[in-house]
DNA sequence: AACTGTGTTCCACGCTGCGGAATAGTCGTC
DNA sequence: GACGACTATTCCGCAGCGTGGAACACAGTT
């Protein structure tokens, strides 16, 4: 692992980092760019009026945002993802039977990704955004893909992101995480019990390919503890997760 | 309109470029790229090593693709679309019950991005994809946009894209155009009969914002003539079509 | 072993992006 | 209406950086 890479170049780099700081603010102004990320407005106005032209930013009239033309990278990225046209469907049933929020993650760059995500009227608004990336040891769906990397894999991943605390109650120790991770292969199911968000907990399964064994990704169902707990947390939930995984794999194995 | 942008930032331009390209090859090597983009191998090489550290791209052996990091910024393009969240589950009613291919498209640029798209299984696959941009002058979900600009806006579209022809049947002819526009708006229906694709037929709604009439978007179904014809061309699927979109409208109102 | 295809590294030249400063608008406010 | 404070733009000279040809390192084929 661990790559070198020729030095990067600094113009696209900056291209992109601004570009970034668009799409956090969602909607912004030249100035208001160039202070959020330190670069002075000339710089700023020039890499916008590229976008601009590029197509990649659209400007009203002096706010810019992050074009739909961005769909078409989103949309080549997701093609290689077998699981998402099969699973799409199976995240909505979920998010409307449970109430919560369901979501579809795969593994990139050593980061939890979120493909595709639903929640019911009634679940809570997380911060949850289509393509976030989330660390995988302290999420259901990250810990479900981490248990089925390799020991290298991990290593790496480790390496690269370490096992950053989020909550009082997120896993920090290696060694534990390993007898987590072993139980999560055991038994096929994923808990995360306000291990990333306090007051948050979500259930997991790992997505394979039936034949060759391959990870997938990852299906979970995410709510607040107060309606997340009990039966429902350690066997409605898992079941109906489990459930729907399978038929998944089922899918994936015919089309 | 037609502002004057000051020279785009080469490298940047370069980079986009390259990136697009690696988009339309959905996975490629660097020779490749290289090749379909015209740009020497060096080049190539330190661009998508860039874009690799920064994320937006990831590389399997010696091929690269898009990653998933590039669904951030759909997102965040999505996330100012108001039809988006309300229209995303009609499309898939609307392909579910009619047995084709439905979309949702806005404007942007000039021409009809599909922000979503759904097709029954055996409905044809299209050339549809996220974020594909079409002309509005031959598409029914184009025309429905078309007929909702201003005059002014419809001469700065005509003036920077034309209306080329892409079917015998593409009305190629502004005045011509204008009379379907002023019946789309009368009628509130628009049809496309195999005016972008021989033996392709598509019927489209606008969205409106009920109280200030603002266009928000186009309701779209398309498939081939042979199974869209007669009845279910003129009268069943335009009315199952308007219904969809006036329960968007009061949707949208309320939310 | 030679050839043809990859991907990758190197480096000197000169173009081009950088960013401070100047300009041009635009909106309030006194 | 003139000022101030805030935007977005434009300008331009210096040097830092991206460029791309050529060299290199592999891998597979003949």
């Amino acid at each position: 692992m661990g790559d070198e890479h020729t030095t990067p170049m600094k113009s696209v780099v900056t291209a992109l980092d601004i570009l970034e700081t668009l799409q956090e603010q969602g909607t912004a102004g030249v100035s208001e760019i160039a202070d959020a990320s330190g670069r002075p407005k000339s710089t700023v106005h020039r890499h916008l009026d590229t976008f601009l032209e590029c197509g990649y930013v659209v400007k009203e009239d002096t706010e810019y945002c992050i074009a739909l033309k961005s769909l078409r990278l989103a949309s080549s990225a997701l093609s290689r993802q077998l699981v998402y046209p099969v699973t799409k469907s199976v995240v909505q049933e979920l998010a409307a039977e449970t109430g919560e929020s369901a979501a579809i993650a795969v593994e990139e760059n050593g980061r939890a990704v979120y493909l595709c995500y639903d929640r019911a009227n009634q679940a809570v608004r997380t911060d949850a955004r289509l393509g976030i990336q989330l660390c995988l040891h302290c999420t259901g769906a990250g810990k479900a893909i981490f248990a089925h990397m390799s020991e290298a894999e991990r290593d790496a991943v480790i390496e690269q992101h370490g096992l950053p605390k989020k909550t009082d109650r997120t896993i920090t120790d290696r060694d534990e995480l390993e007898d987590e991770l072993a139980e999560i292969r055991e038994t096929g199911l994923s808990f995360d019990d306000e291990e990333r968000v306090d007051g948050m907990r979500g259930i997991a399964t790992p997505i394979q390919n039936r034949e060759t064994g391959e990870l997938l990704g990852a299906l979970t169902v995410a709510g607040p503890t107060r309606r997340i707990n009990g039966e429902r947390f350690r066997t409605e939930l898992p079941d109906l997760l489990r459930r729907a995984s399978k038929m998944v794999e089922v899918n994936i194995t015919y089309s």
